[in-house]
DNA sequence: GCGACAG
DNA sequence: ATCTTGTCGC
C-alpha cells in the first residue's frame, strides 16, 4: 500500500505540497562523491493513452550503482496506469507512485537518489525531488535537462549562462517567496546550471532532501564522466523505457466486443 | 485574456 | 515525456 494517495485535483495537490514541504530537511554532511556506498538513479517513461482505449501507462525504474566505481549493483522497475495528468509543478503526483514501487522492490539500500527533475528550484520550492525525499527519508538531488520557467528567470542581477568548461556553473534564481511582483525583494539562489561537458548544454541541478546545492552539484559532477547526464539517470532512463516496451508487448490492442 | 511551463 | 529522418563525429 502506498503511503500516499492521488489528489482529486490540482488544488488538492498544491495543498499537499505546502503541507509536505514542512518536513523537508536541510543540507547535512553525507558521503562525499565517490565514497563507499551506493547511488541510485530513478526515471520514468510514459505511453500515451491509445486512441483505441489503451490506458496511459507509466513505467519507473530505480538503478543502484556502486558509488565508488559506478558499476551496477541492483535494479527494479514498476509499471502502472498513469495516476495524474502532466501539470507543470505537479509532476510528483504523476511519477512518484511508480518510483516508490520500484524503490521498494530493491534488495539493497539506495543511498543518494538522483532524480530526473527539480528539487527546490520549483514554484513552491517543492519539486518531485523534494517530494520523494520527504516521502522516503532518503537523501535526494535533482538533475533536470531543461530550464524551468520559475527557476531560470533572472529576477535580480543579470545572469548569463555558465562558462564553457566542464564544471562551470551559474546560479538559478527565483523570486523571494512572499513578495510576488516586489522589485525590491532579493531573489534567492535555488539551483545551478552546471556544465557537465565542454561546449554542451548545461544540466539544471537543485537540492532535494537532506542535501545542499553545493553537494548536489559535486555529486552531479562526479556522476558525469563521459556524458552530459549522470550515469544514474542514463541507466534508469534505459531501464524504464525497456520496462515500458515489455509492458506494451503484453497488453495488446483491446478488441472491440470483447 | 494570452503566453510559458520539470517530465 | 513521445513522435521521427537524416546527419555529424569518435
Amino acid at each position: 500500500m502506498p503511503a500516499h494517495t492521488t489528489p482529486a485535483d490540482a488544488a488538492e495537490a498544491v495543498e499537499r505540497q505546502l503541507a509536505l514541504r514542512r518536513f523537508l530537511l536541510p543540507d547535512e554532511p553525507g558521503p562525499p562523491p565517490g565514497a563507499p556506498g551506493t547511488v541510485t538513479g530513478v526515471d520514468v517513461a510514459y505511453a500515451e493513452p491509445g486512441a483505441d482505449g489503451a490506458p496511459g501507462l507509466v513505467a519507473a525504474a530505480a538503478v543502484v550503482l556502486d558509488a565508488a566505481d559506478l558499476t551496477e549493483v541492483d535494479r527494479a522497475v514498476a509499471v502502472g496506469a498513469a495516476p495524474f495528468p502532466y501539470v507543470p509543478g505537479l509532476l510528483a503526483y504523476r511519477e512518484l507512485p511508480a518510483v516508490l514501487e520500484a524503490l521498494a522492490a530493491l534488495d539493497v539500500p539506495p543511498g543518494l537518489v538522483v532524480c530526473d527533475g527539480y528539487g527546490v528550484a520549483h514554484p513552491r520550492r517543492f519539486g518531485l525531488t523534494c517530494h520523494l525525499g520527504v516521502l522516503t527519508g532518503l537523501r535526494t538531488i535533482g538533475v533536470a535537462k531543461t530550464p524551468f520557467r520559475m527557476a531560470d528567470t533572472p529576477v535580480g542581477p543579470p545572469q548569463g549562462p555558465p562558462g564553457p568548461e566542464r564544471g562551470d556553473h551559474a546560479p538559478l534564481y527565483a523570486p523571494a517567496p512572499g513578495s510576488p511582483g516586489d522589485a525590491d525583494a532579493t531573489p534567492e539562489v535555488v539551483g545551478s546550471a552546471l556544465r557537465t561537458r565542454r561546449g554542451v548544454k548545461p544540466v539544471y541541478v537543485s537540492a532535494g532532501h537532506r542535501v545542499g546545492l553545493a553537494a548536489a552539484r559535486a555529486h552531479t559532477f562526479h556522476l558525469t564522466r563521459g556524458f552530459r547526464l549522470p550515469e544514474t539517470t542514463r541507466r534508469a532512463d534505459r531501464a524504464c523505457r525497456d520496462a515500458l516496451a515489455r509492458a506494451r508487448a503484453e497488453l495488446p490492442t483491446p478488441r472491440r466486443g470483447g
